[in-house]
DNA sequence: TGTACATCAGTGAACGCGCGTTCACTGATGTAC
DNA sequence: TGTACATCAGTGAACGCGCGTTCACTGATGTAC
């Protein structure tokens, strides 16, 4: 039957929650759309009335899985500026790397969308753009803007790497994973102190 | 018809870099025992009788591409000792990024291994902890060697990262995608040369 | 060394299953008059 | 405002297909005598 336009719009926000949060977790390929249609509360053939195909749903939830983390990112903290340290601590952490279907969808598919077509790899290169501007945000002004982009770059696709890394050696190696994030976790919060002008560098204490 | 031991352990070596290959280029999920077996120049009943499943060809697969790499990276400079800078180089390259079927499995497979049974998280486990040695024989003897064993972690792991997300951003942006790598290069470098006993610290200016 | 035979890697047909996608149909919505 | 009807999101059966795995069988290898 038809259905009201704001129920549409519900519906297809729901598929996309659910495929996000279940790509997130098994992979693109690990999960069907009836998995996801089901857990969106309604059958695959509704799913086809949204999407042309999986890949389409596939690249769209991947653009929201990115976007909805990095503001996470931005949120958490409302009021006062976010430091490097503030994003570091939130992202390198063990809840993050525990919590592979809510957590960040670029370090969830990372080795994955190399893999997938072109429209899922503009929705992950628009998604690491975003978290580099937040993190080229919490850096000081000094140096040239290239060359604090450059930082951003790296600080960014090394938190991706810390909790990817983290992530596949948890099974067998809990206690690597742990060391993995917090020496991440230490060597870019260095970085960062570094591009302060002239400030001595502390000797970074944290645990 | 039964087969000479040689030609046995010829046929399993076949499977394993047949499924080595084709896991990295596709993902684990992505291809079938069908075509592996193909490729290795026999058909998928053999498969079964060397592997109790897919998964345990999966595992020794990814412990086979992770030593492969490794190998690589310390036997490319024979003779002389290599530095962080010769690694660096190495593995943050566009060749590796551009080279997925031959490329290192950890930075093809991370963020799969972490949705793989505890097995093949081991196989990750165990080629990650030799790049980290790897790293940590090129990073000068100063602090503590729990320290040069926290950096070469991050080092490990930032190196992984910045394969990932360059290969995940090379369909929608081969300019960001470079970036990344020059990023990442510059970024590790300052980082290594840091590690040497107050030796001011040069300006890089690698490409 | 020569012969008889047990072993077992490899073959290829067959298994049930879930995949992504299509399609005829339904019926409440939203529009035209 | 009330009525007639076109629209189209959603349903559920059906499609062909390739998946991982099993199994009866083959026949050269390797062993026992």
């Amino acid at each position: 039957m038809k259905v009201s336009k704001e129920k549409v719009a519900q519906n297809r926000e729901a598929l996309v929650q659910a495929a996000a949060r279940l790509f997130r977790e098994r992979g693109i390929d690990g999960v069907g759309v009836a998995e996801i249609s089901k857990q969106a509360g309604l059958t695959h053939g509704a799913l086809y009335a949204q999407f042309p195909s999986k890949e389409a749903l596939a690249a769209e939830a991947l653009a929201d899985g990115v976007a909805r983390a990095n503001g996470w990112m931005t949120a958490r903290l409302e009021g006062r500026e976010p430091t490097l340290t503030d994003h570091l601590d939130a992202y390198l952490s063990s809840q993050h790397r525990d919590d592979l279907g809510g957590g960040c969808a670029m370090a969830a598919s990372a080795s994955e969308v190399a893999r997938q077509p072109r429209d899922v790899s503009v929705a992950f290169t628009n998604g690491f753009s975003q978290l580099v501007g937040i993190i080229e945000r919490t850096l000081a002004k000094s140096g040239s803007a290239a060359e604090r982009r450059q930082r951003s770059l790296a600080i960014t696709a090394a938190m991706i790497g810390g909790v990817a890394a983290a992530r596949a050696s948890a099974k067998a190696s809990p206690a690597l994973s742990d060391d993995i994030l917090v020496a991440m976790r230490r060597l870019l919060d260095e970085v960062g102190a570094e591009a302060k002008p002239r400030a001595k560098r502390a000797r970074v204490t944290r645990r």
